[in-house]
DNA sequence: CCGTATCCATGCCGATACTG
DNA sequence: CAGTATCGGCATGGATACGG
């Protein structure tokens, strides 16, 4: 189970005390599901609001990535019969309790992003 | 620049401004940088610790992993210059820096990795 | 003990075209 | 507007053998 896209390493392979970080990880560390969740921290979104936030995700891994989140039960997805048709992607009460962790996440890229501490430039 | 692996998706292609959850998914959020990291919180440790620790990963996935976390300047790497050969792996000041973040991945998986969230349990 | 080198299968992901 | 379908390149990562 939960091999979906490889997913993220276990330690003591198939072992029930596996690593609780990579659960967390297998669950936001997907390619663009931290750049969905971020912006989802700031209210609901459309499918084409993100297409314009990330101008270079395609509508394929777009759609791959909003599922995975849907079927871990972190995003809600809300589609409005009719034409044209309109879908709002917003975070479910399950989703909301990852926000500590994005903030956290978005304050350390904040103020690490800018400061080079690659070894390269530490010669 | 920092295209290595693919890395993670960027709003705005090229901005300055690109989602800062980004950059930091892109320094921990490699395969088996979640699993690593962890355990360096709780101490320094030898290659083979890490063998030991996840019989899942390969030696050179291992090595990979370590040597990105040491050009984001994250992990240091101690070598002693001996037969047979010691090389302890520890977070260095700034990544020491990622603890909260990784304690907070911890917390979050410790609490909800048992409770089913995912749509199909939930139908 | 701690790696590197090489080969190669898998599958991720982009590009493109098409549908309700 | 919000997707699905299909194809294919090529990076990711496993297996194995070898080196300091």
């Amino acid at each position: 189970m939960r091999n979906r896209k490889g997913g993220f390493g276990e330690c003591s392979a198939g072992n029930d005390q596996a690593c609780p970080v990579e659960y967390t990880l297998d669950v936001i560390g997907g390619k663009w599901k931290g750049v969905i969740l971020y912006h989802l921290m700031y209210g609901t979104k459309r499918f084409s609001d993100f297409r314009r936030i990330c101008p270079g995700i395609t509508q394929r891994m777009l759609t791959l990535q909003l599922r995975e989140l849907e079927e871990d039960g972190v995003v809600h997805r809300e589609v409005y019969r009719q034409v044209p048709p309109k879908v709002e992607y917003s975070l479910t009460e399950f989703g909301s309790t990852l926000i500590p962790i994005i903030s956290l996440m978005k304050d350390w890229g904040e103020n690490y992003k800018t400061k080079q501490h690659s070894k390269e430039n530490r010669l």
